[in-house]
DNA sequence: CGGCAAATCTATAACGTTATAGGTTATTTC
DNA sequence: GAAATAACCTATAACGTTATAGATTTGCCG
């Protein structure tokens, strides 16, 4: 039983729009739509006012295929990289690591950074609808992430680099930063810290919260005093943490041992307590994640705790995959859990004995 | 006149092979030899090795866009990433700044790094032959890049990051390495430091040989006693370096002025340096060129020559669409001059004044 | 030896686009 | 008023691939 007007079926207009279908709409030939649209000298104005408004309408997007295929065209640019030369840090390992995961396989791999400006939806969106990949991979995963919900209404295949929670089942790999959070807590613990702090990511990220809780969480059951500030969370350059940490130092009842979560908010938060005379390793210490290797030229006192962004981009790309071919895969979900923190070289290390 | 066999002219068997080629080589229908290759099984065998010989003989390898048109499938994995939070370092920064100069044009960014255990050339024959990108960008040239040439050679349009010196006129965009390593030698000088030394970066690379004759040339015209060390080059993790650095700092007539390539190859240099007991700002000098925000907290004395790599992505990007579009364009050429070292923060610098 | 099935191959159409040649009007020219 | 011209539009083919339905050949059974 149908109701009056066409109830629009889920998937009865998802048919991408072609210049066939403008053609229908208008009235006018294939040819004319396709040449109306590249503002031909022999079409009439009006003829293109109509086309161009319905094109627009519609929500016509070109075929890319079909312009490469009859022109030869493929609107592609390939960035060569060398891998030679190159501290390589959490993003480009992590596209290192995807390419290097895809080669052999008939896949290419585009990427598509989105700038503070732009709306993290959009191109999702504009992958989604145009097809232009057999599925996304994508990084920060938001608690509750609308990139996801879509993808996941869509049916189109994915993988986060990231846990969402919003009741959503799908591929990801993550990094344990709740048993980060723990493991740090407990380090400094054992190392006879009496008050810790924690400079959190920005709040917005999953991760953000995992490693909030696990270090909290760690301290709560240890009867250790803990701060969790609101005003200081990791920036992007390291300045306002570093007038943060430096503030916090200057006050009464400093903390001896602070967790952080990247390379730039430890070396932001150690230079922001050095300034209050205080020494690394002695009078207080710093657990940092890192995926590179810099921090311990930083600063040989440092407690790192290293992060396999390389095991994340493998992981994730062979999930897309599967994902992509239906496979029924059991392997959909990876986690890294760090159980161990680096000190002092050469390699006295504690051992995790959960 | 035509010779007796064909002479292959270069261009006449340019064409691609595709499945009809396979067909008229063996005589099978178009259908058949499509099925064959994908292993049917209502082919016979004997047929399916003939026409898997052909193809493999005569290089086929399926028209993405013909596939795609027809079966909907792109062969393309997308990764979206986050700019938000992230220490930006060089190739993530070039990756980026390339993405967003190619924002708003039809164009897609497709990476393809090659690894150590791949010929440099593979990634570019695929992709020229395959013909799937319109261009390519590529980076660390070296200074007989058969890159370069093979690229030249078929009129296949690129940019590259980087000169080259083998009598090719292309596009690029490089840091003015040479001019860098004059700044760094002047300001060595002009801090009163006697004795030089310059840690190059991989000889086979352009950027090495600027660099390495700048300074050299600058601390000749001065007088300046350098060295220009064999042994001492700059590794990937740094550990060299600063075994070396350390060796010579308990040599005679060390060098209380030196010169580096990289944020990895100064921390090395200084840990190097510093195992001798010695002062950096007081007992030497550092300069080093960085495009990441990291080496003013490693050590505030540092001498830092600032390199803009999203410059470089952004006139890559554009330069390689007029090589694209066949635009006869003069800015293909571009170069990032130095001019200014910066010292302790905030903000104490020392103008070119040349 | 007719008939039937299996084995193997082929013709055709379609995906979405654009270049080309051609068609239809209306308008101008002599 | 016939012919030429301009203005605007359309039909067709082709790019390379694959799914489908059908064609041909071969072998086998009764």
């Amino acid at each position: 039983m149908a109701t009056i007007t066409d109830p629009p079926t889920p998937d009865s207009d998802t048919q991408r729009p072609t210049l066939k279908t403008i053609a229908a709409a208008t009235g006018f030939a294939i040819a004319t739509v396709s040449r109306a649209l590249k503002d031909a000298p022999d079409i009439g104005e009006e003829t293109k006012r109509i086309v161009r408004e319905t094109a627009e309408q519609l929500g016509y997007r070109p075929n890319r295929a079909g312009v490469r295929l009859r022109t030869g065209k493929t609107n592609v640019i390939a960035l060569v990289l060398s891998t030679e030369t190159d501290v390589m840090n959490h993003t480009s390992r992590l596209i290192y690591s995807i390419a290097n995961a895809l080669r052999g396989t008939a896949y290419h791999l585009i990427v598509t950074p989105f700038f503070p400006d732009q709306d993290p939806m959009e191109p999702i969106r504009y992958i989604v609808e145009t097809e232009s990949a057999d599925g996304i991979i994508l990084n920060q995963t938001k608690e509750d992430d609308p990139r996801v919900r879509y993808m996941h209404d869509h049916g189109f295949p994915f993988a986060a680099h990231g846990r969402t929670s919003m009741g959503i089942d799908h591929s990801f790999f993550d990094f344990d930063n709740e048993a980060y959070g723990r493991l740090g807590a407990r380090v400094m613990a054992e190392r006879g810290r009496k008050r810790l702090l924690i400079v959190p990511p920005p709040r917005a990220h999953m991760y953000a919260r995992h490693m909030t809780f696990g270090f909290s969480d760690e301290c709560a059951l240890r009867g250790l005093p803990f701060e969790v500030s609101q005003d200081i969370t990791s920036d992007s350059g390291g300045e306002a943490v570093e007038a943060a940490i430096a503030a916090r130092f200057h006050q009464p009842n400093p903390p001896d041992g602070i967790l952080v979560g990247s390379t730039t908010s430890a070396m932001a938060t150690i230079a922001g307590a050095e300034s209050s005379g205080r020494v690394l390793g002695r009078d207080f210490d710093v657990v940092a994640k890192e995926a590179i290797a810099v921090l311990r030229r930083f600063r040989q006192d440092i407690l790192i705790v290293r992060e396999d962004v390389g095991r994340a981009g493998e992981f994730l790309a062979r999930a897309l995959l599967a994902e992509i071919e239906k496979r029924d895969w059991t392997d959909r979900q990876g986690l890294e859990v760090p159980v161990k923190v680096e000190q002092r070289p050469p390699g006295r290390e504690v051992e995790d004995k959960t």
